[in-house]
DNA sequence: GCGGGCGATACCCGACGGGTATCGATCCGG
DNA sequence: CCGGATCGATACCCGTCGGGTATCGCCCGC
């Protein structure tokens, strides 16, 4: 199987339309029908159910969108990792460091000095993401290693090393209420009047639904306190970078938050395990 | 990335020989020689180094060889469960459970019963493979889900489920000494003057130097045991197939045994998430 | 110095990927 | 109920590119 083949399948199978995949592919569609009837051939095995107005997966369609797609990850990881490693005999980034923009800014900067003080320290990138971006940006090569927190960030397929585990505070705006009691619990910030929980892209960029603003990243999320908008529930690291008009409660039966720091599993470099065993060190 | 130029790249790398490579890839020597050369100018990155004479990885290469296998590990995954997603239709094997031939044999036939007995239950086949296999194969397609044995085998990338934690037992020749012992410990087992512990194959198929037999399943192992060639530590687990002229003595500072059942992590299927629930409710 | 091994180059051919034109089926609006 | 629109399939042509053979250039060892 060809990665173009299973490329132009992944399109059909997230169009279920062979004129707008064959528009997104940049061909015409009569080859790409024939793409995908050749590769059932060759597979013996039916992919999409078509009648003249339709197209569906079959449950071996499914298979291979998501088999198909882990591979087209992984082999667009492989292209840009060679890349990269390529250029860097000059001074490229060594390794590109993922984390959500706004998280971990105590921890970030620690692991960074550490790590530049290191012998045979490499240049470390830090690409900022939105929430959940971490996973794909390993996957597919972007990232080297990024900081997850859990329960939020699934950590399925990365290898992963936890790095501290902290309690949760609410972030209000200064003037409200309660922002000088002493401690709140879950359910009161749930119920906060007026001050919805913000909502954030799933996997797939999609919101849920419910009453608060979409939010995706923390800069657009303290703008949304400070206006009074919204109210959150984050790990008590985020007070380092508070706007003077918020105010941090802590929240004693919130789950506690564990960073750790992630990578795919397979590519562990020299310069990736002195990362690594910095930040344990910490 | 067409996988092709992987394939040939991987070739490549392996043998380090352009006229050995091709012969494997079953094409010409001077196709593969442009082959490689384009994929080196469209990366813009030198993946070998190679005067008349040899020819070696560069650091951009051997980041490609470790990247591209695992690519086409899982391109490879992705023909073969889709053509068994496509077969499975009439009756084709819905899973396929691979594990240590001998091992785990108390728990993989109350596992297999207690999942044939759920409602929505498919055929699973049994894969009985050699010590450390077990990951290739849920990487490259062959197997859904796998029993791994901690602290033994590796479950890096992998999704695991914890069942059953054990005691190890020494296994030693029924008329040997210290067979009537009511326990040993691993000094003890370790220094047996005469039954030096046997050596299992690492991931690459090499064996460690030193003085015990080589092995590759259980039944050599028990085989070998019997004839006073050598002794091994394993979970208890194993007494229930042991031969009558072998005995087993509890060895209480031996690390403990924990069974993991491991699948990769993005390929949950309906199936597959049954048998493991089924697993981690026995 | 010469033969042999090895990768690179030159050149040819056939297969296959991609394009245009068109068909056949189905749905929809009038 | 009919005509146009939509959509995938088919037919056919062309250019590219993957693969083969022949050969070269280089370097080693005898």
């Amino acid at each position: 199987m060809e990665t173009r083949e299973l490329r132009y399948f992944v399109a059909v199978a997230e169009e279920l339309h062979f004129g707008r995949a064959a528009r997104r592919l940049g061909i015409a569609q009569p080859p790409l029908s024939r793409a995908i009837r050749q590769l059932e051939r060759r597979l013996g095995v039916t992919l999409l159910e078509r009648d003249s107005r339709s197209v569906a997966l079959t449950a071996a369609g499914s298979v291979l969108l998501r088999e198909g797609r882990a591979a087209l990850d992984a082999v667009d990881a492989a292209d840009r990792r060679t890349r990269r490693a390529g250029q860097a005999v000059n001074g490229g980034p060594g390794l590109v460091l993922a984390t959500k923009a706004g998280a971990s800014s105590e921890l970030l900067p620690k692991l960074l000095d550490a790590y530049a003080a290191e012998p045979d320290a490499v240049p470390v990138e830090v690409l900022l993401c939105g929430i959940g971006e971490q996973e794909r940006l390993l996957r597919d090569g972007r990232a080297d290693v990024a900081l997850l927190h859990l329960p939020f960030d699934s950590t399925t397929g990365l290898d992963t090393e936890e790095l501290v585990t902290e309690q949760q505070v609410a972030v209000l705006p200064a003037g409200h209420p309660l922002a000088r009691r002493p401690h709140l619990l879950m359910a009161e910030v749930e119920t906060l009047s007026g001050l919805p929980m913000p909502r954030w892209p799933r996997a797939d960029g999609s919101y849920p639904e419910g009453l608060g603003p979409e939010v995706r990243d923390h800069a657009q999320l303290f703008q949304l306190i400070a206006l009074g908008r919204t109210a959150v529930v984050l790990p008590e690291s985020v007070r380092t970078l508070l706007l003077a008009d918020l105010a941090a409660v802590p929240v004693p039966d919130a789950p506690a938050v564990t960073t750790v720091i992630a990578w795919p599993p397979h590519s562990r470099s020299r310069p990736l395990a002195a990362l690594i065993r910095t930040a344990t060190r910490l």
